[in-house]
DNA sequence: TCATTAAGCGTTG
DNA sequence: CAACGCTTAATGA
């Protein structure tokens, strides 16, 4: 259980719940904390949790039988994510890594359903993130097929400030420029050299270990 | 042939 | 000490 002021303050989704609803949520939540470069889980785990990235980062993977991983999205802080698992009572398909320190809250099953049976309003934000996920994962084949190394940089940084998916106010990131090429799938040194050339477009600032998005508008429409 | 990458290592914040 | 930058050998278009 968490205070109201923690579940109000972490979940954005549940300003809009009425009391009863509101309640239940707090009730079923529960905190943790993980290590920088800790497994949150692996494939085929079964973590029954609605979960919500309160501070940190998050990446999402997998490793294919050859050995090799595969970065595929990166969740940011103010993200809810693993309603499809809860929703299907299925195994995990992919590992969850936590790229930093970071702090999750978990819901358990039970009240995720009854949130989901008895309140429109968390429907609402379900379907509402569902959307906007689909819509991100279609774009990422378009650009895998249409775009150049800086345009596909620029959107995939772009999508982790997505305002529907992680609807905080920061334009700031904590994350390495090979995290970033692994989420862009680029090379170190390709993801390196892309960074520059946004950063002199002025489109973004790069500092040590983090960057500094400008104009979201821009990388998200870049290469068009 | 030329460009790009992974890997290793030195440098820096 | 981890992130960055540079060099180099391998890879592949």
């Amino acid at each position: 259980m968490i205070s109201a002021e923690r579940l109000s303050s972490i979940a954005c989704w549940s300003h809009d719940l009425d009391e009863r609803a509101f309640e239940r949520a707090r009730n079923g939540i529960v905190e943790r904390s993980y290590a920088k470069d800790s497994y949150i889980c692996h494939r085929g785990d079964h973590l029954n949790a609605w979960t919500g990235v309160s501070s940190g980062l998050i990446k999402l993977g997998t490793t294919s039988i050859s050995g090799k991983s595969v970065t595929l999205a990166g969740l940011r802080t103010g993200c809810w994510f693993g309603e499809g698992t809860v929703l299907k009572d299925e195994a995990r398909q992919y590992d969850l890594m936590a790229l930093r320190e970071t702090k999750l809250a978990m819901m358990g099953r039970p009240t995720f359903m009854w949130l989901f049976e008895n309140s429109v309003t968390f429907n609402s934000f379900l379907v509402q993130q569902l959307n906007e996920r689909l819509g991100q994962f279609i774009a990422l084949v378009e650009y895998d097929r249409m775009l150049d190394a800086p345009a596909r940089l620029a959107r995939n940084i772009g999508w982790l400030f997505n305002p529907v998916l992680y609807p905080d106010t920061t334009s700031c990131i904590e994350i390495t420029q090979e995290e970033l090429g692994l989420l862009s799938g680029l090379s170190r040194q390709a993801t390196n050299k892309n960074l520059k050339v946004l950063e002199d477009m002025g489109l973004l600032s790069v500092m040590h270990g983090k960057l500094t998005v400008v104009d979201r508008k821009q990388l998200m429409n870049f290469g068009k």
